[in-house]
DNA sequence: ACTATTGCCTGACAATGTCAGGAACTACGA
DNA sequence: TCGTAGTTCCTGACATTGTCAGGCAATAGT
């Protein structure tokens, strides 16, 4: 079982049967929670025993890599600029205040995806360097509206711990409810209050207690 | 095995013996990561097989239970009010800003601890009512000083999202330094603003970026 | 047609959570 | 003190789990 094959179809079916696996692997984790499967459980998902599966992936921990290389290719697929995006400043803010909706609904949506992007959950899996180099660019990708307002460093870190908050409060409190999703309008605006207050004025509407 | 004793000696000496025995279950947690620790290695850290720990605890989800108990207990006795906290507006937004950095140094300073605590780690662990009670004793501790100033339902939401985004992050991408840390009064500041406004003028010393 | 590769199988092994039965020790009551 | 009950650990065992080795049938390439 090299991996390495010239033909075509064959790469095809090789690739088709991976892409099986994969999905298969990330129904059981939603299913029992994440990690709580075994290699033989998911063999007879797939259609074949367990021992096959190495054929297809080293180990246990090689399917987690590449559900989280699926994850944050999502993640781009989802924070990735739509064509409708103007460049100036009132724009520029109600962008946020949209990435930072479409990022909570990534992650609430998928509670098992975003422990697996987000946490460590798996005591023995680290992303391997080409999986590790998707979560960069996931990453990169989804600060780029927050950079292109001048923000940096410190500030950035502040958003990200509160977007990230607010995600993981919803999922570990209110998983089938949307409690905290109530809340990112407001943060968004006192966010912006803090670290953007001259460019605020016109998304702002009053946020007095 | 009753686990039900008359004499005080012996009802000693198995208080004594399940104590070491989730003692150790930290320190192979801390070792290893979040439940990644066979019953095995428990017993020969204790000095006993591991089918003896069966005669303590009916199973090993029974030791993340203990665990679970344990640190929340620690929780409390973190958040616990100390004896020269003042009563007065301006003594009050001083203490929440101290319960911010306390309670960050809690969760960072253990970070196994607080994914038992705060995340869904292990798939099929779920506290007893005994130590959910406990935890939830932790978390009105935790609040009292926000409640005292009259912050309630989603105000709360947003503090707890606030503060759980730091310490999540903290741990996630900076485990072995303060990147987070270094933004707890800025971030307890920025929302005393937003929560709080009539009643943040001695705190707050201009934060404008 | 023949050979090499691929895709799955069976068989097996060490590790793991946990149960059953029992021996040695300790505590209790007469 | 002695006998009995309870406690604390042990050995033995079992089903499950991740994973390796070897091999056969089907497919691909020449």
């Amino acid at each position: 079982m090299s991996g390495t094959t010239n033909s075509t179809r064959i790469s095809l079916r090789r690739q088709e049967t991976i892409s099986e696996i994969v999905a298969a692997a990330w129904d059981l984790n939603r299913a029992n929670g994440l990690g709580n499967f075994s290699m033989r459980e998911l063999g007879t998902k797939v259609g074949m025993r367990a021992q096959s599966i190495y054929s297809y992936f080293r180990s246990k921990n090689e399917i987690f890599d590449a559900m989280f290389c699926d994850g944050n290719l999502a993640l781009i697929e989802t924070m990735q600029p739509s064509s409708g995006d103007g460049s100036d400043s009132e724009d520029q803010l109600e962008l946020i205040a949209a990435m930072m909706r479409r990022f909570f609904q990534f992650c609430t949506s998928d509670p098992v995806r975003y422990q697996l992007l987000f946490q460590r959950t798996i005591p023995d899996f680290t992303p391997s360097e080409e999986s590790f180099a998707v979560a960069q660019q996931a990453y990169d990708i989804s600060l780029a509206p927050l950079r292109r307002l001048g923000l940096e460093g410190s500030e950035l870190d502040l958003i990200t711990a509160v977007m990230a908050g607010l995600v993981g409060q919803q999922i570990s409190n209110d998983p089938h409810g949307n409690r905290w999703g109530l809340l990112i309008d407001q943060a968004t605006s006192m966010l912006l209050k803090e670290l953007v207050p001259d460019h605020i004025a016109p998304l702002i509407k009053g946020n007095s207690k």
